[in-house]
DNA sequence: CTCTATTTTGAATTATTGTTCAATAATTAA
DNA sequence: TTAATTATTGAACAATAATTCAAAATAGAG
């Protein structure tokens, strides 16, 4: 009846996602993102609509995919401390390797726009909130399995902050020795006897 | 001889500072600056050069007082550990009286600039440098006067982390409890058996 | 007073960016 | 085949932003 897409929209979506992710919203021009999604500017606009709302989109793709994966961790490891610690031991190597020097679009987001767009502020804070209650859950089975302190269930919040620290820390090209460092002082007061 | 600026730069400039830190730099038009700090467009070319310039400026301008002032807090302390405590009260503080509602403007700059301008970029690195020195030196004077543990000596890096993961859940409004506990949580491990 | 040097003003200019659109192309139902 | 519908193209357009500039103003030196 009508003709097709030529292109996969979530495919492209993802090419957007690095875009917004590398060089944030103000910075990014149409202009490089159509060159980078390989698209004209009036199918980028027929198909994600205006710049904000392909942004919209961006985040949610990267809440949906990189970061749901990541968070994942958490719960999917035998033990809650291992689903800790595979979460930050996965985070420093993909630091280190490239895929995170950009830290996350996440963190990002929250800095560029908080304080200026009521739907984005929301958006972060679930994203937030979601990290927390893994981190929540995983501590509570830590604790009921003898291997944190007691003390440790009100770590979720700390833990966020921590993920929010390393992602700023990112963008300074961190060695593996220091961003190593971090997190074992950060985990180390969650263990039962340090 | 000539006609005298009308205006003091360095109280000006304060004013821009303010304006970078709410809103990051590719956010803010320079005709918003230009009415924040009461100028003409020539009046703050003439004074600052171009708006790169002005962001240098009001960069240093920060580091030089607001954030120097913080960081002496670490210094300026009885002990280290009261040091370090007295940092983070008073980032707390800040945080809910509004003067650092928008988190801090080296973190910002930091996810804005440091994958596209090395310069600032340099700047970034200076500064958490110089808070890592800090801590760093009331930590060793923390375990010297037995407050606090041998193995803290390597928590400088993370206690800079915890900084900017702060910094950036300054943007989400959270509350005294939220962040009361986040520190607690940090410092607990430094301390001498907790 | 006058001259020189610099600042202020705010409109004009230029550059960049976000968005739209008319023409063309591709698909399928009839 | 043809008609209907939607996608693609890339230039045009509109909006916003950064910067410059000529004219007017203000100071002190001579």
């Amino acid at each position: 009846m009508a003709r097709p897409r030529t292109f996969d929209p979530d495919a492209t979506l993802d090419l957007a996602v690095e875009q917004f992710w590398r060089k944030g919203y103000e910075g990014l021009p149409i202009q490089d993102l159509c060159k980078a999604m390989g698209l004209n500017p009036g199918s980028l606009y027929g198909a994600y609509g205006d710049k904000r709302r392909l942004f919209l989109a961006a985040f949610d793709r990267y809440a949906g995919t990189i970061s749901k994966e990541a968070i994942g961790r958490v719960v999917g490891a035998p033990s809650g401390l291992a689903g800790i610690r595979a979460y930050f031991e996965h985070m420093i190597e993909s630091i280190l390797d490239g895929r995170r020097r950009w830290g996350c679009l996440v963190t990002n987001a929250a800095i560029e726009f908080a304080a200026r767009d009521p739907e984005i502020a929301a958006k972060v804070q679930a994203h937030f909130a979601r990290l927390e209650a893994a981190f929540e859950a995983a501590l509570l089975r830590a604790v009921a399995a003898g291997e944190a302190r007691a003390t440790s269930l009100e770590a979720a919040p700390f833990l966020v902050c921590v993920v929010q620290g390393l992602n700023v820390l990112a963008r300074t090209s961190p060695s593996r020795e220091r961003l190593q460092a971090i997190v074992g002082t950060a985990l180390q007061s969650l263990s039962v006897r340090a």
